[in-house]
DNA sequence: TCAGGATACGAATAATTGCTCACATTTCTA
DNA sequence: TAGAAATGTGAGCAATTATTCGTATCCTGA
């Protein structure tokens, strides 16, 4: 029966395996798009095109470009809550400054990954109407360094964890940015930073 | 002689008092839309539109839309500049905890002034081909704090100047973003985090 | 007062681009 | 193996938008 109403599926979901292999090619030729050639490169056409589709095909996937980068962000944030969640994982019988450590070097690795696709996520974040997973993923993150740190004794704990996470990101930012590529360096910097609104040496 | 070449005046600079009004109408039009508005709402017509002139008018000063951001780059950095400088001089005899405060304090009272106009400014800054007066403000503004640092004994003072003006703008971004308006309460945290990495409390 | 330059106007143009749809091809299923 | 469902195609529509240019108005100096 294809007949009844018109076909209004809003949007597919990828159900056999090569519809699965054009979702990815769009999202990875979304990304290197976004990290090589910037924003104003950014359009439908031009991303079909490298991912070697058609238009069509990635409209039957994603309602609209801004669909694309939404998950792209989303990835972004679920690898890097994973890599957060190792860190803690790992640094389990360790004190402060051992923990806040190995966040940082935690959040360092992701963004050294890909530095200039986290860098435009990032941005492209802050005017997207963020989707509520992204917006849920981005609240345990928080609430994972606020456990760390109230765990081990930091008073204001929640006040602590978004400066911290801020002054990272800042700091990060900016060395990549200037084309900082030395992760030992960066770390270090980092650590002094972190100790230091801490409290510690 | 009008005569001779065509009028390859590329654009032209205000003479007038009319018309230099008109290209105050033009950026205070571009500022109110790009914080009240966002980047998608900011086009030529738009911004000629709420300026009450005409597009014609708008061409006539500037080359482009992305030259209307620039001056209003331009601008910001001048008025920081200026702040930074007051904030030098009036800690002159200061030891190195009263000049970090002292410019944290200019810092934060340029970014409440009107938070998400400078925002949108900075972050399009990023994506704008900078021109070489505003290069040259941004490398001011970082060999002034890199000599508030180096006239009080702070090692590597460039990497710690670097480093600060980093932290500081991750947080001020992270916390106007955040909605927070308090003016001391935010001070009070960038003086921790700054002094933190100073190697003081 | 008046000529010519400066300024203002805004409809029209040209280019870009998000997106659809009618049709072709592939894969699945019974 | 045939029909149905899933997937792929890309020319082209519609809407947006940056920019121009012919014309009208204003200002200034002589």
């Amino acid at each position: 029966m294809t007949i009844a109403a018109k076909p209004l599926n809003p949007r597919k979901i990828p159900l056999q395996g090569r519809s699965r292999a054009t979702c990815d090619a769009v999202l990875e030729a979304a990304a290197r798009i976004l990290e090589l050639e910037g924003r104003q490169a950014f359009t439908t056409n031009h991303v079909a095109e490298l991912a070697g589709i058609s238009v069509g095909s990635l409209y039957q996937y994603f309602p609209g470009k801004e669909a694309i980068v939404a998950v792209l962000v989303r990835q972004m944030r679920h690898e890097m809550l994973d890599d957060f969640e190792q860190a803690v994982g790992q640094s389990q019988g360790e004190d402060l400054s051992g923990a806040a450590q190995a966040l940082v070097r935690a959040a360092v690795r992701h963004h050294l990954r890909r530095p200039a696709l986290a860098q435009v996520l990032e941005r492209e974040e802050a005017d997207l109407p963020l989707d509520e997973e992204t917006r849920q993923l981005k609240q345990r993150l928080r609430e994972l360094v606020v456990r760390v740190l109230a765990g081990r004794g930091v008073p204001e704990p929640e006040t602590a964890a978004f400066d911290l996470i801020a002054m990272c990101h800042g700091m990060v930012d900016a060395a990549v940015q200037s084309g900082e590529r030395d992760f030992e360096r960066l770390c270090a910097r980092l650590d002094r930073a972190v100790l230091g609104y801490l409290g510690r040496g």
